[in-house]
DNA sequence: AATATCATGTAACATGTTACATGATTGG
DNA sequence: CCAATCATGTAACATGTTACATGATATT
């Protein structure tokens, strides 16, 4: 119970979508899941194992030699279930971005600009992709997953779009801040927008 | 070179602003920093020790017995504008309502929904805490890095007024998903199950 | 005097990435 | 045949949390 049980659901969900082998599995999270999710190669092999010894999944020999392809069982569906429901445990914070602009005084305006503006095109840069997501045709296998992924996409979308708005309303401020408005007015500061 | 330089940044970031102890840094992070950043005792101390070893901070034997009281050298000052300007390195993401919502169909309608609706309780929360920061007092001495300071609280606003912009329109469409808008029309109420 | 809080530090554990070793299969 | 890609697995390392041990100081 309870090891690393974060892996073990997203390895779980994967093959509850389809059958794949590791390698697959890894390629799967990274392009499906990629813009909320991510495991590493160190992360689903000793997991894959560790659920087979628990019946969870089993290997059905096909394809080439040497590799496996994954199944999902009936005790790996009732696994899944058992983690989806369970608390969700969330990651300590950690923004690199926001660490810097805290201590922005020490970087200067325009070293703070940079930054501002780099987020600004990733987001940019994610939102396209998510929108071109949202249009791909949806297949006939997945269509009843599909309004539940479209729920992921939206969340990206929505925080991409919030942190394009933040970008812009931030590279304001950062302007004013080089260029105190037509001479010093104390207590004046506004958000222009 | 290139040791947990995150943590280093945060360290030395803190203690640009005043000197403390490593204590007080863990509070200061935990309370000042805690939207977007989290450091433990765990890391802190080694960290302290290492800085000092380095010349980047030193202890003022101030205060009670056993209690030292760190301050940031010039050096240290140095290193964390060299910190500040490099590379920005972001963790992997690991978002568990995502993940849990991506494989929805598993845990149906209802169940996503209560998720949806603990996440938008909890993004209302932040925005609450994040205005109430906005408009706390500004202190004298810490004038010069408030301007900084608000982007970051800036940021979380946008975040977390996203966030739930976002969860109404999950919850609506999870509505639609339970009632098959207008009843049953032939080749569409599968999702019963 | 007892309790709560401040303070420092370490050890054990959990998690996760990267790089490597190894080999099969496929397409040119 | 040769390179690229598919595939599995492990070991070394990096990072980070939690729990514990220890004691000082402040509060009641």
């Amino acid at each position: 119970m309870a090891r690393a049980s974060q892996t073990e659901t997203a390895v779980l969900g994967a093959l509850s979508v389809m059958p794949m082998t590791g390698y697959a599995l890894r390629e799967a999270i990274r392009d499906v899941l990629g813009h909320f999710w991510s495991e590493s190669f160190g992360q689903i092999y000793p997991a894959l194992a560790e659920l087979e010894r628990q019946g969870r999944v089993r290997r059905t020999g096909s394809g080439r030699t040497g590799a496996s392809t994954f199944a999902i069982t009936p005790s790996g569906q009732a696994r899944l279930k058992e983690l989806l429901g369970g608390p969700i445990q969330q990651v300590p914070p950690r923004n690199g971005l926001m660490l810097r602009l805290f201590f922005g005084r020490q970087l200067g305006p325009q070293a703070c600009r940079s930054l501002v503006l780099a987020a600004r095109a990733e987001a940019q840069m994610r939102l396209a992709q998510l929108e071109a997501i949202r249009h791909e045709p949806p297949e006939e296998e997945t269509a009843e997953d599909r309004p539940y992924w479209l729920l992921t996409v939206s969340a990206g979308e929505h925080a991409a779009r919030a942190a394009i708005d933040w970008a812009d309303e931030a590279l304001a401020a950062l302007d004013q801040l080089e260029r105190p408005a037509g001479g010093p007015r104390p207590g004046q500061e506004r958000n222009t927008r």
